[in-house]
DNA sequence: ACTCAACTGACATATAATGTCAGTTGAGTT
DNA sequence: AACTCAACTGACATTATATGTCAGTTGAGT
């Protein structure tokens, strides 16, 4: 296995959150502890939030990736687009995702000339609702890791009432941003309008994956819908 | 300097879209002529569209980037949100490069577990007005490369009117797409919807940058017009 | 004082990259 | 048809880099 290949696969290792020693690593690629060690330097130096501490073992600080992309102009235009939409459309913490991605791309571009600074485009769109956006940092997590919320609803015909979810997917509607979720008060799917939820945290309960109340059940359960009402038009 | 970075060289040497010989990238570089046919060899083998023909040179194919960035959770997934949105929102030449952007991080992310295939997002904004994004692709192109275009524009009180204009900038309305360029007819500024714009095509004149009539200048003209409506009120 | 596992330095060894040289190939030119 | 150009290829010696081994040190915790 060339070197290259080994630091990505040590990345990939390590990216799953838990707690690695430099021994087991070494015996999965098979090569020496002390080639891991020199190895985690390197990545270290590269940028990749490494943290070891002696006597535990190494972590990653922050999931990442390293794609090793090579982009045509085009694909440049459509990143620079929609890193544009997504910085006037979604939360802070996504605005500020989002810039510190075309940061990334521009500073390696602007090391020589026939780097635009704006791929000439601009994005106007959005109202700047960011009442709307405060919950979605939370809600983000909440799919990714699987927690179950507790919501304060506000409902289209104004009656608020309280309910535990499993989120499961972000929608995003132009103006408006929804949560399609498992509602567990009414033991079925329901769609949030993130805007009309008023308060919004963990239970510290996890959920796992359960046949019927997962995202490709919902998925599922909408393409059926739109069949049925397809056919009844 | 080592290997990885010389192969960066490289790709930035060539990238200027002009040929280039083995030899001179050789001399740049102070390695062997030998070493670059290896090298170019490599790049090749990973995705970097160099051609190169006997008797002639080196060339890029199309114009690409090797950002070689490390992307964090939240990047990638403002990365994934905004190719979404450009999916359902842009032209079919972008949305084909979004859907390519997302593959190529995805082709990396999925050799492993924990690559969720959607990153939570789902966008259903857009109506996907395709009539509108007709002239997208050469209007971002005529931006690119300074390409005079004339247009058959058709404005707001149904008037059509023909006229020569250099784009400077497309913008994104949330629904709809507009592009602001300089009209050599009015002499001045306008905005024109691209979806009102019948006929479109290069007269096959280029324009330079001229005092009065960049994009900078446009920025700022529409900044103090903005200072000037609120002042007003 | 002891354990653990990250970390470091030194040095021999193995692997990979490079330079040199002597070709071949394909397209175009004279 | 002969010639030129510069990409390309293969072989082999040389150099540079990566790796393994070993013998430590360090810092945190028990």
């Amino acid at each position: 296995m060339q070197r290259s290949e080994r630091l990505a696969e040590i990345v990939e290792i390590v990216r799953d959150g838990r707690l690695h020693l430099a021994r087991d690593i070494a015996d999965a690629l098979e090569v020496s502890v002390r080639t891991i060690y020199r190895d985690i330097d390197t990545l270290v130096a590269s940028g990749v939030p490494i943290d070891g501490e002696r006597g535990v073992g190494y972590m990653l600080r922050e999931p990442v990736f390293l794609p090793p992309m090579a982009l045509s102009f085009t694909e440049l235009e459509a990143l620079s687009l929609g890193m544009s939409i997504v910085q006037a459309a979604a939360d802070t913490e996504l605005q500020e995702a989002a810039k510190r991605v075309m940061d990334k791309v521009g500073q390696h571009a602007s090391n020589r000339r026939q780097a635009p600074k704006s791929w000439g485009f601009g994005v106007y769109a959005f109202e700047r609702a960011q009442e709307g956006f405060r919950h979605m940092p939370l809600i983000r997590r909440a799919i990714r890791e699987g927690l179950k919320l507790k919501i304060d609803y506000c409902s289209l015909d104004e009656r608020t009432s309280t309910r535990v979810i499993r989120p499961l997917q972000m929608e995003y509607w132009g103006r408006v941003w929804t949560c399609s979720a498992w509602c567990e008060l009414r033991k079925d799917f329901r769609v949030f309008r993130i805007d009309k939820t008023a308060a919004c945290e963990p239970t510290g309960e996890r959920f796992q994956a359960e046949a019927g109340k997962t995202i490709e059940d919902y998925l599922k359960h909408v393409a059926d819908q739109m069949d049925r009402d397809r056919t009844r038009s």
